[in-house]
DNA sequence: CGTGCTGTTGATGCTCCTCAAGTACCGTGG
DNA sequence: CCACGGTACTTGAGGAGCATCAACAGCACG
């Protein structure tokens, strides 16, 4: 009883108002702060808006804060010293920004669609880590969990041909960001986070190969697209076949 | 005073046998537990050797020990349906093999040279995990680390052509396994720890191809070969120009 | 109604894959 | 000792897949 109401005190009172309706305090990291946690760094955070395109993370800089995602989608790009360019990366909300333990990113961050953040200085969670464990616990799951797709794109990036290489592309976005997403649904509707650029650096490929690839897709009756942008695929297991599993 | 005569005891009493040697102790993850968890580990670990080309960890398989790398190099791979393979990681000594909180693996790990691992229940690392903040701290260390690389290898899969793929192999593992390895020293030597199969395979190729690059790359003199496996690289910087950087 | 951006479509060529043959190196057994 | 087979690697010829270059369509913007 006494914990019951603990924990009440947390959703009511305990809780910083900026923090109550905030996505990452249940599924992100901030859902292994304790209140008074929560709350020392509620005092130091600051939630903002990116416009598309805008770089959050520039390659070689040095980092002075983190942030939440707490909505659309971030691209994580490295670039060689030609100009080419390569994703390696894409996070979702409420997932965790940055590089722990690293003071230079040897990465570059950018807005893929209008973007959510909740940032807050480097130092503060570099000192509550070390505190406490149940933060970076969290942190290691999802550092795991990106390890876990960084190696199935690597299957992607060295295996697949160009089909399905977008096909894999199409099934992951749909996975990731159908706001019907019953996961056993048969189709699901979205619309693409990302420029025909952005997908061709994403798969290691050329945007012209990427827009024949889709067209392909779309006269085999596999998706459907409208203005470009918006896609309905009727039966995902189609689409699934198309991405050589 | 008393910290200092604790620290000694450490080194030499309290040290179970097992480990006294072990350079897991040092740079591995059973840097972060405490004598008494180091015994109480050694307890239920076994030190055993591998074959080159034996499987340590099948893909789909349940997981019931993690192991640490005492020596040769450990590749993982993922396999396509119908038999295309690709490798997604290499681990050199004193790497940690596993993947923590999940109880299977999506992997496959093989014995690319003779490997010695020293092996351990998985319940066991998993209460340690639990008590022991620096335990996971160490993983969520290396688990970065494996990320960061990951990510080098999309750029690399993705956007580099076959000839910068090699070198930019062959320049991976001479900073990896030269035994001679001054950090800043302009040349190195080295046995190439896998077949032409394998590096296919790591760099999303065809024997032939890598077989062909290679050959242009000493033709050329980029670097000396011996017996298809010992490598001579007498100017790094050469190397590093053909891998594009 | 131009201008710029995003995306599509077509023609051509290069990179790398595929198929095939051949060499070098090993341990085995005659 | 050499024949033998197996494995790893090399080399060549030809072709497929994707990149490159180029033109064009659709749409938003001032």
């Amino acid at each position: 009883m006494g914990t019951q109401n603990l924990r009440k005190d947390v959703h009511t009172d305990g809780t910083p108002v900026l923090c109550l309706s905030c996505e990452a305090r249940h599924r992100g990291i901030c859902g292994a702060l304790t209140p008074e946690q929560l709350t020392a760094l509620s005092k130091t955070s600051w939630k903002h808006k990116a416009a598309e395109g805008q770089e959050l993370v520039a390659d070689a800089e040095r980092i002075e804060s983190y942030s939440n995602i707490l909505s659309g989608v971030v691209k994580l790009t490295k670039t060689l010293a030609d100009g080419r360019q390569q994703i390696v990366g894409l996070q979702f909300a409420p997932d965790f920004l940055g590089r722990p333990f690293k003071a230079e990113s040897r990465i570059t961050a950018e807005a893929a669609t209008p973007v959510q953040l909740c940032s807050f200085p480097r130092s503060t969670i570099d000192r509550m880590i070390r505190e406490s464990p149940g933060l970076e616990h969290k942190l290691l799951e999802q550092t795991l969990k990106e390890l876990d797709e960084a190696r199935d794109w690597m299957v992607t990036l060295g295996r697949k041909t160009a089909a399905e290489k977008v096909a894999s592309y199409l099934l992951m976005i749909a996975r990731h960001i159908d706001p019907s997403a019953e996961p056993d649904e048969a189709s699901a509707t979205f619309d693409l986070p990302m420029t025909r650029a952005d997908i061709a650096d994403f798969l290691g490929l050329t945007i012209e190969t990427v827009s024949r690839q889709i067209t392909k897709l779309r006269t085999d009756g596999v998706i459907v697209i409208e203005n470009n942008r918006h896609v309905v695929v009727p039966d995902l297991e189609r689409l699934e076949i198309r991405a050589g599993s």
